[in-house]
DNA sequence: GTAAACATGTAACAGGTTACATGATTGT
DNA sequence: ACAATCATGTAACCTGTTACATGTTTAC
């Protein structure tokens, strides 16, 4: 239930319209809690039905702007402090690495290399995004900033991994 | 749609039934792709049912046993050679720490000590279950270790990461 | 005898994805 | 005038979780 959660944080910033949070997500939360159109048109409805943020604003073709209520960020607060994360990590890519013995040998060395490529690539886009935002001093920028490092370190630690598997095979 | 290739992998290995397959899961599998009982029955059903597996042996307590067809394994090395992996991690972890800003500072220090010791125990974790298996040469050892290793150094990266968090607030 | 482990199956619900559906406003 | 962007909503479907439901075999 974390989209709430979600939700409920950008708000915490600044209101905003489910559009406004759309454009959100496709961009600074896509790599951490990626949401669909319909996701957070329904949750936002969802929400406001429950108090946790309310309608402040409506503007031209039915734009509604929502808001945190106290409730909202009592709820928020309370998810920061009193729950412990615990979301299971699925990984696609480390699945397939169980299951790399039903092929040649050279086919898994080319799913390694792959995976290689894969994270310096994830490397190289974190470090452009980093480039191309103008970090100013608000919470969303200091702690993005850190989200961001997190990422950066995520990928280096798997490249020099993968290449490192590479050579463990046969 | 990765369960159903989790099973197919499971089965290249050896025979098994639901149980086996429930017990691999709670065990080897458990840190990459959680399944839960029901799921497994019914996705081993389905599978059967389109002839990617079928039942070689029936036991007592009406146990079925299945083995991988060629079908079964011709999807299999489809899944590993011509998809790319994709799955969107969603992070719970990450997502916090966008939102620390509405807590007091020393608060959202005490988050990423929190993750600093979650990382740590993590660590630990798998290096017990590392030393607990005895590795043989089939191919499940040999990849295992390796994405055991991954686990490890995921681990140590987000602890070192964590402990550079909780430096950089205020 | 009885508890633990073996063994399977189904139903209800929650969360997420894709597709469909509609329309208004702005900029060129 | 036309395209791009803004803006919202709903329906069908798939995957995953929790809970219910049932029964057998083995070991002590």
């Amino acid at each position: 239930m974390s989209l709430k959660h979600a939700l409920l944080g950008l708000l915490s910033e600044r209101p905003a319209s489910g559009y406004d949070l759309l454009k959100t997500f496709e961009t600074s939360l896509a790599n951490v809690w990626p949401a669909t159109q319909s996701q957070i048109y329904t949750e936002l409805t969802k929400l406001a039905g429950s108090g946790q943020i309310t309608v402040t604003a409506e503007g031209p073709r039915g734009r509604k702007e929502y808001a945190l209520t106290d409730e909202g960020m009592t709820e928020l607060r309370h998810w920061l402090t009193e729950t412990r994360p615990q979301r299971n990590t699925r990984s696609d890519v480390l699945l397939r690495v169980f299951f790399l013995g039903v092929l040649r040998p050279e086919q898994a060395r080319e799913y390694l290399t792959g995976l290689t490529e894969m994270s310096r690539e994830g490397y190289e886009q974190l470090r452009q995004l980093a480039d191309s935002i103008d970090w100013d001093d608000d919470n969303l920028s200091v702690y993005g900033r850190i989200a961001l490092e997190y990422g950066l370190r995520f990928n280096a630690m798997r490249q020099e991994w993968a290449e490192w598997a590479a050579g463990q095979i046969k």
